[in-house]
DNA sequence: TTCGTATATTTGTCACACTAATTATTATTG
DNA sequence: CAATAATAATTAGTGTGACAAATATACGAA
């Protein structure tokens, strides 16, 4: 069934139009962040004060990335990386005031603009899309 | 319901992963091109002699993008950029002999490497991926 | 203890995405 | 016809992603 093959070209279609609609948005409303800052900030909040390595696995991103864009966060005042007793080797990201302040201003904000593009999609879809996508990343476990 | 919220993440990992599973494939095994220009050659060979706008159209790239992956093909001597007679302001995109070569070499293997990804779904699956995915592009429509 | 290996982070390089600005050309309008 | 607007392509700047290599520290085995 070749024209499965669609699917790659879909997905990157659509993923890049979420981020560069939510990245838009966020641009208009002056954020001052990134989305993929804004997912870093929200692992934190969620998560709190992990090491570099334990907050790229759970964002979803590699460690150069993550290393950057904490490097851009720290330069906005928004986490801080802070010594790790019972390692030298690795940092504990930590939320500064300034970046807890950010996320409860910009949270809701935020699942509005995420939201719109589920207009006329229901629970049902979501079952079926997480299903299906995470299907597609376990089949592709490169490890 | 916030927890919709996650299709963001769940949509930019698995196009992540998609693209990577596939580029370090064609690094393996060789292929001398990346998974972006690959795409762009299977648009011409699909469409044929179209100016960049129009490629980068059909494609899903934006014009820049464009530009620099033709620039990469180009130096691969993969395609070549033609004078097009009717606006000198364009040109036309024309596949080279080696071009054509690399496509008719290459295309059983990536049909293959994309078909990993689907294992375990099946036809219904991907006609539900379509439909969500087409919903959310045209819901997300900034212009 | 010490040597070798594993781990956390950083740095470098290339590719791609998006925006804005530039250049050359074409189309329009006054 | 000249002035202006619109368009195709490019360039520049920033952010992100993947991969490899370098650095510093921790850990395990001899």
């Amino acid at each position: 069934m070749e024209r499965y093959n669609d699917y790659s070209f879909l997905l990157d279609r659509t993923a890049r139009r979420v981020k560069q609609y939510a990245q838009y948005q966020f641009n208009c409303q002056q954020f001052g962040i990134t989305v993929d800052q804004w997912a870093i900030l929200k692992g934190l909040k969620q998560y709190a004060d992990l090491s570099q390595k334990e907050l790229a696995e759970y964002c979803g991103k590699d460690q150069p990335t993550l290393t950057r864009i904490v490097d851009l966060l720290v330069s906005k005042k928004l986490v801080e990386r802070q010594a790790n007793p019972t390692d030298r080797r690795s940092f504990v990201v930590h939320l500064t005031p300034a970046g807890e302040q950010k996320i409860d201003a910009l949270s809701d904000s935020i699942n509005k603009i995420r939201m719109e593009a589920w207009k006329k999609l229901n629970e049902d879809d979501f079952e079926h899309l997480k299903r299906i996508l995470d299907t597609i990343y376990t089949n592709l476990n490169i490890g």
